[in-house]
DNA sequence: TCTGGGGTCCTAGGACCC
DNA sequence: TCTGGGGTCCTAGGACCC
């Protein structure tokens, strides 16, 4: 009997924010583009590859990409498209198998063990899947193809751009031995630094290292993953739907004071965004977390577990608006008093509505959302409130007009782009 | 003149229960 | 007299990913 084949791939549209805008906009091919900030503020979301060449990436101030790249072209961004190009893409992954595993608007694994006895070997098929969606969708995308997801994964970063690069049985520790730890799933610059300090550097380097010393240095359940994943052990299948553990949403401020009224408002927006979405997907959640960041970026966040599962904006908003206090109070004193530069809201502990409960609402639909779905019944918003007063004392709870304000300058078609499935 | 927004998982200490 | 041990849940923080 044979070794398995290398029947995962990944697939990796390359840049993808940026060549959407450069298939838009024919004046913007070949050109350094960055989707998102500008030469002033706000941050790059996402640099083509002419500008990744002076060291421009997504998530870097947007002054500092203008400085590494004078040339550099910032476009702002058709989130729309996005969106309608990335599920035309899955359109051609689905096309293959049923088995894809959508990890992202622009990514994803499949197991084509199941295809290959209709579209041949999985080298072959990674290859009909890159021309598809050059010639229907107009994108580059890259492909990996192995025995696992990491491995598949990591071979996808390697023939980036535009490449294919398949990982076949019995060649894997040639393949993975030269390859910066970096690239594994899991090593970040935090963690990258510490291996650097045992003089770990590549992934064979890793692979050679006793898994008890990387544990002792990174902890038990990230040494030993990491440890596992050098030694090309992965045991993770692809996985057709999963559902999201936590539901939120944040906004940046201006670096601001804390003024009642102010945060008042921002957190009744975001509590609106989360818990509009549990409603929709009738599902609700016990643990409300609240996270603060100051200026200097430092970050605190506050949380509080209800009783029973709460999806209603009103709920939400008073739990958000306690908790933010609690953070900002700690956080400032007299002398130094604090200034935020950011709010979020998010909700897990999420689990269905039940049927039961659900005949049993007996309070009104929400009256912010006129034809909304009903909130929780009306008992659980009772025990909510009960555990919000023991926490924070008697008058914690009232009820003040939600102002529904704007976020900031994110449209909210960007902010669906990164939305899990409830 | 500073750094978006959506998530996942892990750790460590304390409360609490049996 | 001096106080077990295991398990679970909650909270706060942190690393990481796209």
């Amino acid at each position: 009997m044979s070794a398995p084949g290398p029947t995962i791939l990944h697939a990796d549209l390359d840049a993808f924010y940026a060549s959407v805008e450069q298939l838009l906009d024919p004046d913007l091919r070949g050109r350094p583009i960055a989707v998102g900030g500008g030469p002033r503020g706000g941050v790059v979301l996402a640099a083509s590859y002419e500008a990744k060449r002076f060291g421009v990436q997504g998530g870097m101030p947007g002054w500092r990409a203008a400085r590494l790249c004078p040339d550099l072209l910032f476009v702002r961004g058709h989130f729309g498209e996005y969106q309608r190009l990335g599920d035309a893409v899955m359109g051609v992954l689905a096309d293959v198998t049923p088995v894809v595993e959508r990890i992202s608007i622009d990514e994803a694994f499949l197991d084509v063990s199941g295809a290959t006895h209709l579209f041949g070997p999985p080298a072959a098929i990674a290859a009909r899947i890159r021309e598809r969606v050059r010639d229907e969708v107009g994108l580059p995308i890259s492909v990996g193809a192995a025995r696992t997801k990491h491995l598949a994964k990591i071979a996808s970063q390697v023939a980036k751009p535009d490449g294919l690069v398949v990982v076949d049985p019995g060649a894997e520790r040639t393949f993975l031995d030269p390859l910066p730890v970096s690239l594994i799933w899991g090593v970040g610059p935090v963690n990258e630094q510490r291996l650097a300090d045992l003089g770990i550097r590549t992934i064979g380097e890793l692979a050679r290292t006793p898994s008890s010393a990387v544990e002792h240095i990174l902890g038990h359940a990230v040494g030993h993953k990491l440890s596992a994943m050098a030694h090309d052990e992965d045991p993770r299948r692809v996985v057709t739907s999963r559902r999201a553990r936590s539901v939120g949403a944040q906004s940046a401020l201006s670096r601001r004071r804390p003024e009642p009224d102010d945060v008042r408002a921002v957190l009744a927006h975001l509590s609106d965004r989360v818990s509009r979405r549990l409603r929709a997907k009738g599902r609700a959640g016990r643990t409300v977390t609240v996270a603060v960041r100051f200026a200097g970026m430092t970050r605190a966040t506050r949380s509080l577990t209800l009783p029973v599962p709460m999806s209603a904006t009103l709920t939400l908003t008073e739990v958000a608006v306690r908790l933010a206090w609690s953070a900002i109070d700690d956080a400032g004193d007299d002398a130094a008093p604090c200034e935020i530069t950011l709010l979020g809201v998010s909700v897990s502990n999420i689990a269905d509505q039940s049927a039961v409960q659900m005949e049993l609402d007996l309070d009104p639909p929400d009256p912010w959302r006129p034809g909304s779905a009903p909130g929780v019944a009306r008992g659980a918003v009772d025990e909510s409130m009960d555990a919000i007063r023991t926490r924070f004392g008697g008058d914690a709870v009232g009820y003040l007009p939600v102002v529904l304000r704007r976020g900031g300058a994110v449209p909210d078609e960007f902010r669906e782009l990164a939305e899990h499935d409830l």
